[in-house]
Parts: structure tokens; C-alpha cells; sequence
DNA sequence: GGAGAATACCTCGGGTTCGATGTATGTAGG
DNA sequence: CCTACATACATCGAACCCGAGGTATTCTCC
């Protein structure tokens, strides 16, 4: 996740660690700090890997910098993390959410309408956090305020979810944009389930 | 979090691994799945530290078990990370549903109050994930759609959660309870709002 | 009676992450 | 001039996590 972020940043520019580390601060560090002691360690390994160079650089305001740029290969794994991610980074939030964060860099919008795909079917499988044996439990079953909260925040975040994704999905693929609902059904239904 | 949600669940009745697993790969497990290979360990690191203590059992159904059954020191370690999460357990939502699925286990419904006044706090304070400078951006201000959904998601999210926490806290602390809305104020519902 | 699945536990090795700590240089404030 | 802070990078050890593999028992179905 961390890796993504890193190649994600530079894919738009070369950037040093220290900026790179304020941008992956403020894009998921409020929900999950990123130390340095794990940042830099993450750009030699991608370093050693031939994924991104380094040229240093007097510093304008202090110490000197490492510019780091990303190789034709950084580039490459970047997209093949994109098109094809783990199934962790589809389930789990945090890791979601850097995928959709450099998403864009997929060129290829039945690419990113099949990453989509994927979360949106996670999504509609049932789930429930609490069980009765086999059998999930809805909010109102529950005893526990807290844990009435937990589903009702998922229940909440999905609902939301699922309505953009759809609404994403649409127009990624049917080009068909707004204001024209002409296709009926299930919709969602043919194309490239990939 | 792994070791919240095992200490959690053996709070109720003593289990062996096995069925801890299935449990905890209800609760977590179609968000980030638990591995055998973290478990047992984990299990071993809580044993050591004097907070379970485990009896053999000839199997059931199969191979011997271990029954692991919380020790007093179990207990209160249990109750002291409840009481007092560190600030991850607050931020990150995997680590924070957790906290709330056991939540219940403190018996001071101002120390629970306490711990949603956390949360609370952390989801009050603005943040976004993008930045233009110091300037936080709303979903309207990104061309990506990909980066708007991400703003659109989170604030459905937040919302929901900021309904709950607010009500749920108003019915710890005013011990209004259900069926008898005597208080007005904020309402947002006597107990469950869904 | 033999295959396959479910139950039940475990280890190993490699990799990742974190907190603490260290080293410099330049800028702002009193 | 001194302190404090921001910039900029780095290392270390401990903890943690994961995939792959291993062992053994029982139950079900053919």
C-alpha cells in the first residue's frame, strides 16, 4: 500500500522523500501515519528493484535532497498494481482507497471500470460482521449499541459506495453520461466481467 | 487488533484456537483475513504474557484441543486497552471496530462515553485526503472521478458515524435510555437511529 | 475401504512496520 | 547569540505478519 502510494506520487513527478512523505501524510495519514523509518526503507527496496532512480540534489532549503524519479519500469509496475491488485487491497479500506487515489493513472477506462468491478461484486456479497451460526444478524437483532453502530456505519458506507460505483462504473463504460438511462435491467449485467 | 479481538471474544467464554479463528474471521475476516500463522502466534504471545492460560482437551470431533481461558490479568489488560486505545486503535476503522465490538466489555458507561468522545473528536476535526497547499479540496473541486469518490465515500461515512456517536453518547451520559423521551435537545433519535 | 473435506494445531523463513534515536543545515523569534 | 523549529535523510532492534508447508484425527460419501 505503501509501495502503491510511493509510485503513485512520482508517477505525476520526481519528487524527494521528504515532500513525498507530506503527500502520503496528507492523503491517508490522518487515518494512518506513515513513519520514516518505514518510508525510506520502502524507497530502497523499490530503488533496489530498478522501480524508481535517484539523483541527488544540493538542497534549496537545507539538507540535500534525493530526487527520486520513476523508471520505465517503476511506470509498468505501477500500472500492473493498478489493473491487477491484490484481493486485500479490493477488501480492505485503507488499501482501497490508494488504489482509487492514483487510479486515473490506468489509461484505459475498461481497465479501471473492471478494478471497480471487482470491489463492486465484494460489495454485494453478503456480509454481516455478527453471526447467529450461520446466519447474519442485522442491526436491530443486536443487543449491543456498539456494535448496532458498527452496521450501521458499514451499512451506511456501503450504501454509498455502491451507489457510486455503479453510477462510476456507467459512465466508465457505456459512455453513456448523464441523463440518459435508456438501458433497462440488470445492466451491470454483460460486458466485461473480465 | 488481533490480540483486542482474542482477548474480546475469550472475555465471554473460553475457546480453543479454532473456533477463535472462525470467530475473528467473522467479525474481521472479509475486510483483512486472519492467517493461521498469525494467530497461533499471537495466542503464544498472550499466554506468555500471563493473560490466558490453556487446559487440553481430548477433541471433540478430531485433533486434541486447546481451550485458552482468560486469566485475571487477561481481564483487566482487556479493560485497560478498551479504556485507553492508543490513538490507531482511534483513527484507522479496522482497529476501531474492533474496539467498539467489545466495547460493551468495560462496565462504566462513562468510560465508554469517554472512549466515543474520542473518535468523536477525531472525525470532528476537518481533514480531507487532498490538499491544494494548506487548502483542504471538496469532492466538486477534483476533475478525477476516481479522487471524488473517494471525498463522496468518506463523508457518507463520516456522517453516519457522527449521527451515531453523537446519539449514542447522548444515551450513555443522560442515561436516557429508551422508552422515555422525556429529554428533547438534539434527539436524533432515542437510541437506535439507522 | 479409500478419497476428500473438515477439525485442530504448529513451524519456518522472509518480509514489513514501528518507535527511538542520530546527524546535519538553514530560518525565525526573542 | 541562542533556542527552537523545519528541512532532509538515515539506522537499529524488536515486534509483527504472512505464505507455504507440515502433522494428525475424524467424518462423510461413494
Amino acid at each position: 500500500m505503501l509501495e502503491l502510494a510511493i509510485l503513485g506520487f512520482l508517477y505525476d513527478a520526481p519528487l524527494h522523500g521528504y515532500e513525498l512523505r507530506k503527500r502520503i501524510t496528507a492523503l491517508t495519514g490522518h487515518v494512518k501515519p506513515v513513519a520514516e523509518s518505514t518510508l525510506y526503507p520502502a524507497i530502497k527496496r523499490l530503488e533496489k528493484a530498478g522501480l524508481l532512480a535517484r539523483a541527488t540534489q544540493p538542497g534549496s532549503v537545507a539538507a540535500p535532497r534525493h530526487v527520486l524519479t520513476l523508471t520505465e519500469e517503476g511506470g509498468s509496475e505501477l500500472r500492473r498494481r493498478l489493473a491487477d491488485p491484490v484481493q486485500r487491497d479490493i477488501t480492505d479500506e485503507n488499501r482501497w482507497f490508494t488504489v482509487l487515489a492514483f487510479l486515473r493513472h490506468l489509461a484505459d477506462p475498461a481497465a479501471q471500470a473492471a478494478v471497480l468491478r471487482r470491489r463492486l461484486a465484494f460489495l454485494e456479497e453478503p456480509a454481516s460482521f455478527f453471526y447467529e451460526g450461520d446466519r447474519p444478524l442485522r442491526a436491530e437483532e443486536l443487543h449491543d449499541p456498539f456494535r448496532q453502530g458498527i452496521l450501521t456505519i458499514a451499512r451506511a458506507t456501503s450504501r454509498a459506495e455502491l451507489t457510486w460505483l455503479r453510477s462510476t462504473i456507467d459512465s466508465l463504460e457505456g459512455n453513456v453520461r448523464d441523463a440518459s438511462p435508456d438501458r433497462p435491467s440488470s445492466a451491470a449485467g454483460p460486458s466485461t466481467l473480465r
